[in-house]
DNA sequence: TTCGATGTTCGTTGAACATCGAACAAGCTA
DNA sequence: TAGCTTGTTCGATGTTCAACGAACATCGAA
């Protein structure tokens, strides 16, 4: 568990949680971070790691969603709490998709 | 916000926290975690950087007590979260106070 | 099979952090 | 004043972590 507070510890991170908060899946091409891709990909690793997101690979492509329902039932209204804070502080607004927004 | 996270994701901190969760005031010598006192007081510093808590000084000894309104406003939700979570978890279970649980 | 696209892994680097013991500052107490 | 208690600060050590570029693996297309 503090596994998930360190990955919810990062801007990047929470800016990469918000863009995944729909519920919606997301392609890893999709996803516009002002990092290396090394880096992304580090990142996404830690987050999968702690359970917070799940990845699937299609090909060579990899598609990138939310574990909302199992947070929830372990962690019980923490994302929640997370992303409203997020909202309103601005945390990670760097982050996005291609098409902008 | 990232930091408030930071701060969290150490089970001596989230223990520390467990301990003051009632809202009271507890004196520094009353905590009890298996650490050095020097380690002990640079996690106090980390929380009462990152807001979670406030200290207050009478005399030689130090007074500790969680901002829990403060953080309720700042980040609606989330302590509340994340106690219920470490409580599942028994996180920070080794921190305690000098009577026993 | 050769090429290009897509992510992952590797090796490194610099910063941050947890931890300890020792030294220190401040305030009671004898 | 001298000494004890309480907590902070300092310096050192080892670990973790974010970040990068380069190399690699894998798959689809030409």
């Amino acid at each position: 568990m503090p596994e998930i507070m360190g990955a919810l510890s990062d801007p990047l991170r929470i800016g990469l949680i918000r863009v995944l908060a729909d519920g919606g899946e997301r392609g890893w091409g999709e996803l516009r971070a002002p990092v290396a891709k090394s880096t992304l990909s580090h990142h996404l690793r830690v987050l999968r790691d702690a359970g917070v997101i799940r990845t699937r690979q299609e090909g060579t492509r990899c598609f990138v969603r939310l574990r909302r329902e199992d947070l929830e039932s372990r962690f019980p209204g923490l994302i929640k709490a997370v992303l409203a804070a997020a909202d309103t502080d601005g945390v990670g607004n760097g982050i996005g998709l291609v098409s902008g927004a």
